[in-house]
DNA sequence: CTTCATTTATGACTGTAGTCAGTTTATAGA
DNA sequence: TCTATAAACTGACTACAGTCATAAATGAAG
């Protein structure tokens, strides 16, 4: 931008002429990508620090250094950035919290261990959870909805195997049984989780009566 | 308005002369509600006439006769108005789904038959609904918060009769066990439901996958 | 190297949600 | 009745998300 494109054109040959393998297929793409990435980047930083509310998307634009318009071309609108900037950091959440489970103990204790790590990541950032807890379940782009069947797929594969696991054999007559029951715990946890967000009432309420419901109907209802 | 005041005042008298009650507490408090129903009615049709993101403040305003800063003393944001606007009817649509439910058939069926009208009201406007069902976990005033957990409350009760009438006397120690249980029902309904209108995937595929949820959670998981 | 077509980038611009300083209207007290 | 105080109202204004016509960059073909 300030730079002058002859020194711009200089670097791009001395690269060349450096040892890098032939970046031929891709200078294009590999652009895209290193913009995104300054994008995920800089959003982050600037919610994190102030917000949601109080960015603008100039802020972000600024801060990556392109356009404000580029911005709009990467994400659809201000709450697809939150997801694409959230979204690897919770699937890692997630798969962090499933490795961690101890092979011992209860399945609900299993369950609650990792719903536990998964609001400790959240208890972080209260108020920014909240707006992309409400905005996952709710998205219009194509690659915003891809990036969140990406997440649930892996939350209820995690889940299912902890349920199939800690049932005996013959409960579950295929996969998409347990994923199904994978979906009821997962309800449970998500809705406690939004309401707890919502309104700030005390972790330890929100974490008991979470297992409390877990254990209904882990056991049936009636 | 445009009414004189001298006319204003002589109406106000001539009410006084009949046979009405001391109108003396309130008539600002009328007029209050009076504005606040025709902000409702307005703000009703003009979003089912054309849409939430289609229809601006500013034409609620005009249709409810009223300045522009004055709808936000009314709600404190679009969003708001929604909520403020269908809250009356989804509790309605509640009460009547509870009060249809016949006392024959399974518990499985009686929730089926109370979520299948609750079902049927969100798909006469599956977009408008999608976003509404959105903002009803995620509300920031209070006066907002009231008005969700009235409605929280109705269906919580209603489906917490359903499930100590359909178990055998012992099962729900207290009410609040029954309240419980309720949440993890209608936890699954309402993920469900989000799912279902964010994707438009077909009615039938949703409600038969909510039946085999709800019977999982019924029978217990493992 | 030189076209040319296609993809990507840009920032001035637009429409709208929400604010605020100033005004009007209701009520209580004299 | 008139006056003072507080509550309710107002629309010009602000700030910001998102658009769009235009420009630059890239790569393919000659």
């Amino acid at each position: 931008m300030v730079e002058p494109s002859s020194v711009a054109r200089g670097s791009a040959r001395a690269r060349v002429k450096d040892q890098e393998p032939p970046p031929r297929i891709g200078r294009r793409e590999r652009n895209k990508q290193e913009k995104r990435a300054r994008i995920v980047g800089a959003a982050r930083r600037l919610f994190r620090e102030r917000g949601f509310a109080e960015t603008t998307t100039q802020q972000i634009a600024e801060a990556a250094d392109i356009g404000t318009g580029t911005l709009f071309l990467y994400a659809k609108s201000k709450e697809d950035i939150l997801v694409m900037v959230f979204k690897d950091e919770m699937l890692e959440t997630a798969r962090a919290a499933f490795e961690s489970v101890s092979s011992k103990g209860s399945l609900l204790d299993r369950l609650m261990h990792v719903f536990g790590q998964m609001i400790r990541y959240h208890e972080r950032d209260v108020k920014l959870s909240r707006i992309l807890l409400k905005e996952l379940v709710f998205q219009t782009t194509s690659d915003r909805r891809e990036d969140i069947s990406e997440l649930m797929r892996g939350i209820y594969h995690g889940i299912a195997d902890l349920l199939e696991s800690a049932s005996k054999p013959g409960r579950f007559k295929s996969r998409s049984d347990a994923f199904l029951a994978a979906e009821v715990v997962f309800a449970v946890y998500y809705m406690g989780l939004l309401v707890w967000l919502g309104q700030d009432s005390s972790k330890k309420q929100f974490i008991d009566r979470l297992r409390l419901k877990l254990a209904v109907a882990i056991n049936g209802l009636v």
